[in-house]
DNA sequence: ATCACTCCTTGATGCAAATCAAACGATAAT
DNA sequence: ATTATCGTTTGATTTGCATCAAGGAGTGAT
């Protein structure tokens, strides 16, 4: 069997780990419409023909630029848009009284958020830059009437909702299920497959997030996390310097990850 | 600090753990039609006059009788229907090829599941019935048709998806920072509260999952959950025989549940 | 360059939960 | 009633990860 197709019938579960998964797309200089987005690919369903993409701009209301270490929202605030992220990294995070912090997702270009707030009309996470970042800002409202004009655009918004939800499943299984190495085997191979996704290497990274928020979001201490990444680095299957990762061996990620059907 | 307070500005995890957190209700007879469904309240949005809920009758095309044991429907099945449910209760869950299962939430009456079918047009769980249950078909098509014509069916089913983001995002909490008794504690609050809702006990329960299940859900084993119960009746919490829960001292469980905050 | 700070790595030790194991209780079948 | 089966409880032991601790590497400020 092969491995591509080991991990199709393996739930998918690196795969979901994230918002998106899109078409490669390349980097270019872009204009501020989303009819001219280079992300559109990323952020905008398919089928649209010019005159419905220039109704869609009007989707996005502005853009905003967040700082490294700035949270573009936080729990408690009043929800009014979903943000498409042009350029930059986040990650979202709850955390309890007691200081215990989870994070929820780390989100990259292209990809959505804000979701948690449109149940109660306020948000339930923070969302806090890992690097400058630009965001395109897509009031609700706007999204909502939009929808109900566009079946294309209705339907996506519904796959973006439904994707979280099956992401955060997968994420469910990681932090329940699976052991230390595994995690870290399934959270590199999904970064890297999103990467990918966006012209990136599928064999180097540099990352965004430091060990501790890397174990925050599966469920390790940061030490844990430096130990996984010496195991790999010491069996050949990652060079590790720092937030600076390489891939040597795939396929030897894939078997810890899934080692039972990948064979 | 009042307990309900403290546990509300404790990020309400417990409460986030449910799909639905809607108003009590009182148990009669009813008819077919969603207008006349004493479930209404907990399935359909509010503010409609008699002539809108004629049209909203339309979205549900049937009923769907499921034996405990049964599959509603399981993963890679087509999605075609959303379903709500009349009466009885379900899990969902995911599993690796390697026999990993993982429950990703337990669904009672008036909450909705198939949600994870909408991104790829197939299911990617399985939704199991836990005991006799009987649900209501809404294809897909009908809630997204009558979506664009209703602002607020849009608006409700909009809240559905982000409420199901927000439970796992606490789910993810739970698994990832908690430990074995606060888990229980959270789930057991979570359990009445939503029965309560429904019109039952807020301090006794029958559960409907065997310990293995609650265990999956919870990442633990079920000897784990089996010793939190003990422990917990031992320290005059709750009193269980069997499936069969009774709540002695709901402070104390929502006190271990967040031991900083509340006291 | 030097210092301060943050992040990361590695080692030693402790512990919560997993695993292994056995017995018990409830339910259904014969 | 008797047996079989399944779910649950409880005890003994193991183990993977957390915790505690110390030092190293990278980065920015002065």
């Amino acid at each position: 069997m092969g491995l591509a197709l080991c991990l199709l019938s393996h739930l998918k579960l690196y795969q979901n780990m994230n918002l998106a998964t899109p078409p490669v797309i390349t980097p270019e200089s872009v204009k501020v419409a989303c009819s001219n987005c280079n992300l559109r690919e990323l952020c905008m369903p398919a089928g649209f023909n010019a005159n419905d993409m220039k109704k869609l701009d009007e989707i996005v209301a502005t853009r905003r630029r967040v700082k490294q270490g700035d949270m573009l929202f936080s729990n408690g605030d009043a929800f009014t848009s979903l943000y498409a992220i042009r350029t930059g990294f986040f990650k979202t995070c709850i955390s309890t009284e007691d200081g215990r912090e989870q994070v929820t997702g780390f989100q990259m270009a292209g990809e959505i958020i804000g979701l948690d707030g449109i149940v109660t009309d306020h948000h339930s996470c923070n969302a806090v830059a890992l690097e400058d970042a630009e965001v395109c800002v897509m009031p609700f409202a706007n999204v909502e009437d939009l929808s109900r004009e566009f079946p294309l655009l209705q339907r996506h918004v519904h796959k973006i909702m439904s994707r979280e939800i099956v992401r955060e499943n997968s994420v469910m299984m990681l932090l329940g299920n699976m052991r230390a190495e595994e995690r870290l085997a399934a959270f590199l191979l999904n970064l890297t497959q999103r990467l990918h996704a966006r012209g990136f290497s599928q064999t180097e990274l540099t990352l965004r997030m430091s060990r501790e928020e890397i174990g925050s979001y599966l469920g390790m201490k940061l030490e844990t996390v430096s130990r996984a990444f010496s195991k790999f680095s010491d069996d050949g299957i990652i060079e590790v310097k720092q937030r600076y990762v390489r891939i040597l061996n795939t396929d030897a990620l894939k078997k810890i990850f899934n080692p039972e059907t990948c064979n």
